[in-house]
RNA sequence: GACUGCGUAGCUCAACCGGAUAGAGCGUCGGGCUUCGAACCCGAAGGUUGGGGGUUCGAACCCCUCCGCGGUCGCCA
């Protein structure tokens, strides 16, 4: 129940009677017209900005036009006061049946009372991690799986059909590396020795287990052939153990792809989508054979001016064209990722969301360009770049750890400070920002760590119906909480806390439409502000606690406050994919 | 050099994708604990939103320009 959404349409019928009264002209652009939350809130529950947008294509003054508005509304036995303020907002105040109801909404579905129609059951595929099966993830890993995973469970509330994807790229250079780092590891399970790692290869000893699962599943037999006889069986082997070493890192955060899309699929077998994507767009003068100018700035030093196939980006507003094969004749990484996502668009997505470390930042342009030109224009792809993240323990840098190489893994993060934490600091920033993550902050139980913080509300929430359980006997039930009478809750940290409550399923189609998860834990962070401050309130002011034992009736309507409250934080933490508990002892 | 992201209070960051007097936390200063969980609380000070120009009723947000920081820069992934 969104009473911003609801109030929307009701100012587009006051603008359509005026237009009927020929008192606007008809067909106005209302596209524009917000219903928010004022920033102050003594202006009210609600503000429109319709006055101000339609103002001179209806030919009035601002103010003029408001007044038409408010004279119009002023009708609603929903609004106790309407009136024009500054350049020409709207400001309505809600009769307070209104928030009760949506108090009570929430209470009846404490869980869906955040879901939205918005995405109308439509198809969305998001793309995250695809991280390299080349060994264990690490931090920065961390980041765009968390972000990409809360996006798909925010898009999923606002009503989308969300595919979790997971793009494999089990082909290329980087997997025969991987699969002689691996082969060596086979000959030293074999009792081989070694010696250092050279250099190029993954010194790694999460390549290890592959070694020795070769060696008992092989014996020598592979040992003495030639490179383009064990390369295959290696590798393969190899990359099925770093994608369960990886799917074993992403579990550790509850994160779970629904589908795991191969790269070498596209080129295998009788039908190489590669090669048929590039004929569709040779076929469209998309794809032509030409030549590029050498790259400005430093000099390449094997520069080659040859005619290359190349894909016509500069058609889509992309800087330069794009090659689409190598100097050796075969794809380049673009080509299949061109493949890739029209094989999405042809699997139904003309919504996709691709999350992607900011290093890739140079390649956005190029890729959206390809979707639209694979897709015709009708699929539009958005981006999603997170910035580095950087870890402290206790204000001091970590820098790199002793084991698996030169980074500290995921795994070793999550093991130390748990899951909840990691998820929620890495949605605790925009996207776009760098993040500072430090491992002692997290785990502190106090104010200055906003995860403690958001899930101490919940848990203290959980604590007053314990201690009201007692007092009254037995803990309301949610048909007692419903059914309770509203009007007690008069006072103003009371009813910050109701419109804060209101505010979440427009907070969550707002969230969701930006692609922005990290909305979400900020609102929850406000939420649970607001609500640690009336509990500090009833401290001073005794005839604000929650449970009263000579006063059922105002118990039972601030249970049933905070018991939305409660409902809230679970649905917006269940949003970022971290816990609700009920007790933090 | 090109492209791209960022620049907001002393510090770390928000600002609902153009709205009203730009908000939080930390830090600083001044007060407060015989507790429904002090795992703190209340209050105050603190800003030319990097500089300049433009668009409009209105700009941290859009456009231009300059400054500073990061990222990327033929076929790597």
């Amino acid at each position: 129940m969104n009473i911003f959404g609801l109030f929307e349409r009701r100012v587009g019928d006051a603008l359509q009677r005026l237009a009927e009264a020929g008192r606007i002209p008809a067909g106005l652009d209302t596209s524009r017209v917000l219903v928010e939350p004022p920033r102050e809130a003594a202006h009210g529950d609600l503000s429109t900005n319709a006055a101000m947008v339609l103002g001179k294509p209806a030919g009035l003054a601002p103010r003029a036009l408001a007044q038409l508005l408010v004279e119009e509304l002023q009708a609603d036995l929903r609004l106790t006061a309407v009136s024009v303020a500054g350049p020409g907002f709207i400001n309505m105040a809600l009769a307070p049946q209104v928030l009760h109801d949506v108090l009570r909404a929430a209470l009846a579905d404490l869980d869906g009372f955040g879901r939205s129609s918005a995405g109308a059951g439509r198809p969305v595929n998001v793309e995250y991690v695809s991280a390299n099966p080349t060994g264990p993830m690490h931090v920065g890993h961390g980041r765009g799986a968390v972000f990409g995973d809360a996006l798909a469970n925010l898009l999923a509330v606002a009503g989308w059909q969300v595919t979790r994807e997971y793009y494999v790229n089990d082909a290329g250079a980087q997997v025969d590396v991987l699969a002689r780092s691996a082969f060596l590891r086979y000959r030293e399970a074999l009792g081989e020795p070694i010696g250092a790692i050279p250099a190029g290869l993954y010194p790694g000893d999460y390549l290890k287990g592959v070694g020795a699962s070769l060696a008992a599943a092989h014996g020598s037999a592979l040992r003495d052939r030639p490179e383009a006889e064990w390369l295959p069986v290696v590798r393969d082997a190899a990359i099925a153990a770093m994608m369960d070493l990886i799917r074993d890192d992403l579990a550790s955060l509850g994160i779970r792809h629904a589908v795991f899309f191969s790269e070498r699929t596209l080129a295998e077998g009788p039908n190489d989508r590669i090669a048929a994507t590039i004929a569709d767009l040779r076929g469209r003068d998309l794809v032509y054979e030409g030549r590029l100018a050498p790259p400005k700035g430093q000099a390449i030093e094997d520069w080659e001016d040859r005619e290359q196939t190349l894909f016509r980006a500069t058609a889509f507003g992309d800087d330069v064209d794009r090659p689409l094969l190598k100097s050796d004749g075969s794809y380049t990484y673009f080509a299949s990722d061109i493949a890739y996502h029209r094989d999405k668009v042809a699997r139904g997505f003309d919504r996709m969301i691709d999350v992607w470390g900011a290093d890739h930042g140079g390649y956005v342009k190029r890729m959206q360009a390809a979707v639209r030109a694979v897709s015709e224009g009708r699929a539009e792809l958005d981006v999603k770049l997170c910035q580095l993240v950087r870890l402290f323990r206790a204000g001091e840098p970590v820098r790199m750890s002793k084991r698996s190489g030169d980074f500290v893994t995921l795994r070793e993060v999550v093991d130390e400070v748990g899951r909840d934490p990691v998820r929620f600091m890495m949605l605790f920033r925009k996207n776009d920002a760098p993040l500072d993550f430090d491992l002692a902050k997290v785990l502190e139980q106090s104010k200055d760590n906003p995860v403690f913080y958001v899930q101490y509300a919940h848990a203290r929430i959980a604590s007053v119906f314990r201690q009201a359980g007692e007092t009254l006997g037995a803990a309301p039930t949610v048909e007692e909480l419903r059914a309770a009478g509203l009007g007690p809750l008069t006072d103003e940290a009371e009813l910050d806390l109701l419109r804060r409550v209101a505010q979440y399923p427009r907070l969550v189609e707002a969230a969701a439409s930006a692609h922005e998860p990290h909305r979400i834990a900020f609102f929850l962070y406000d939420v649970a502000a607001a609500f640690h401050a009336l509990w500090n309130k009833g401290k001073d002011l005794p005839q604000l606690r929650f449970v009263k034992h000579d006063d059922r009736d105002s118990t039972l309507a601030r249970l049933a406050l905070i018991g939305a409250v409660a409902g809230v934080l679970r649905s917006g933490l269940s949003i970022l994919g971290v816990s609700a508990p009920d007790e933090m002892r």
